[in-house]
DNA sequence: CCAAAAGTGTTTTCCATACACCCATGA
DNA sequence: TCATGGGTGTATGGAAAACACTTTTGG
């Protein structure tokens, strides 16, 4: 256990010259794929070990910008939907020394064996549209069903099962347009209301429901290549305003 | 204006070295006092300047803790409901050079003008319990009626705004104890409701509403002193599990 | 006795839920 | 033709909103 990871070392020392001490933020992002909902994760570099996609705010940089640009590098995917949900700031949220064993750095290193207050973000992308990109410690990135997670490194699980909480607490009953491609259909979307809360909702209520929002404007193809009856295909009106929620304006007096 | 605090600057070598950098918590502590939301504010020394309680976070220390400790200081008061709201994060959040200024904090100095992330939490607490208190910069503290804050410190306005939003996001239709004294009458508890939402309500129906949650008890007393119908007093039944919203617990895998 | 606030009812409206049927398609 | 999922209706129940009157007290 004493073969440092010599690279890894280094890039630590990075982090430590440019960016904010005791600060990083962790990133859940969400997909939705074969009617499932999935998070992006990564394994660690010669290990088996798999954790949320993170980073570090660099000294000048805004944190909404700091969190942006690592959702990025793992997704390819500019503007990318994100939601600050909390702060995971307990003093001791992990065992450390058991988990730089796990990834290979040396146990006493001084520079990453700070405690680290972390900045939960969930990102909403488009299933379809992401490269899953790994970043300089890992080797890979990859979906995992939310049903599949495995045991991941710090305290990555509860960070996740936070970010659904809040996930699901924040939609309400918006539909979630930056989870799904510009056309889909109401059978499909309704799956995901399904997967995010839950449950199982009444196709005719739902049905109602979505088409009383106003949001959705049918077009006039459907779904091609499915079994049984075809499906129409739906989009979110460009027009109406985006189920954001709306931006917390106040300025100073 | 080059007449320097030295204590302060002194104050601030010590933040400096025991505390986490570029990282600092506000909070927005919350009384309800003559039908009149309110918020507690600091004068600064020697100034007209005000602002938000605020702090550090100790280097080994619970972003919670923290958030604890430094609101204990300003109120006197133990175990405050806290709420973790939102992160303040861009990179220039407001006019460095002209806020150290107003304060009498030398323009050029390193230590202090770094950039700060602030952590945003408000408190909810019941206005005749707290000790208003200063803290070392500061020579008054004092309740500011949310409708007469004046034009503060940093970007503090902007961050009672959001406080405000966040406070009304998430009570909902659960009364809200902390705020109130341990006895209250119902039309209190309406105005204190109609307060926060910044909307009027029917009596009649707030009264079925808030009977039918089941939370509170009538006394036998009545408010003494009042002119009109003496209204009977009411208190939140002691066994019943408090409006704190649900823990969110979710424990590794 | 009158003004002002307290205290409690009834009616109506609306939204969420429950539930049933026909349609289109591939096998 | 039948199994499967798509698409749309109608009925019902419960909560929220609208609304009116009596009671108590100080002046």
């Amino acid at each position: 256990m004493t073969e440092y990871n010599d690279p890894a070392v280094r890039y630590y020392q990075e982090v430590f010259d440019q960016c904010i001490h005791y600060l990083s933020i962790d990133g859940v992002i969400f997909g939705f794929h074969q009617n499932q909902l999935k998070v992006l994760l990564l394994r660690w570099k010669g290990t088996d070990a798999w954790s949320l996609p993170g980073g570090f705010i660099r000294k000048a940089e805004s944190v909404d910008v700091a969190a942006q640009r690592i959702m990025q590098e793992r997704t390819g995917l500019d503007a990318l939907y994100l939601q600050q949900f909390h702060v995971f700031g307990e003093a001791v949220r992990y065992d450390q020394e058991a988990t730089w064993r796990k990834i290979n750095l040396p146990v006493d290193g001084a520079k990453w064996s700070e405690r680290t207050i972390s900045l939960g973000y969930y990102a909403l992308v488009e299933h379809s549209k992401v490269i899953p990109t790994p970043d300089f410690l890992t080797e890979v990135c990859a979906w995992w069903s939310l049903d599949d997670v495995p045991a991941l490194l710090f305290d990555h699980n509860h960070i996740i099962a936070v970010a659904l909480l809040s996930l699901r607490k924040d939609f309400n009953d918006q539909p979630l347009n930056h989870l799904l491609p510009d056309t889909f259909t109401i059978p499909e979307l309704q799956r995901l209301h399904e997967t995010i809360l839950g449950l199982s909702l009444d196709g005719r209520n739902f049905y109602k429901k979505v088409m009383a929002s106003g949001q959705l404007e049918r077009l006039s193809e459907r779904r091609a290549g499915t079994p049984h009856k075809a499906p129409f295909l739906y989009r979110f009106k460009p027009s109406e305003p985006t189920n954001r929620l709306p931006t917390l304006e106040a300025k100073t007096a």
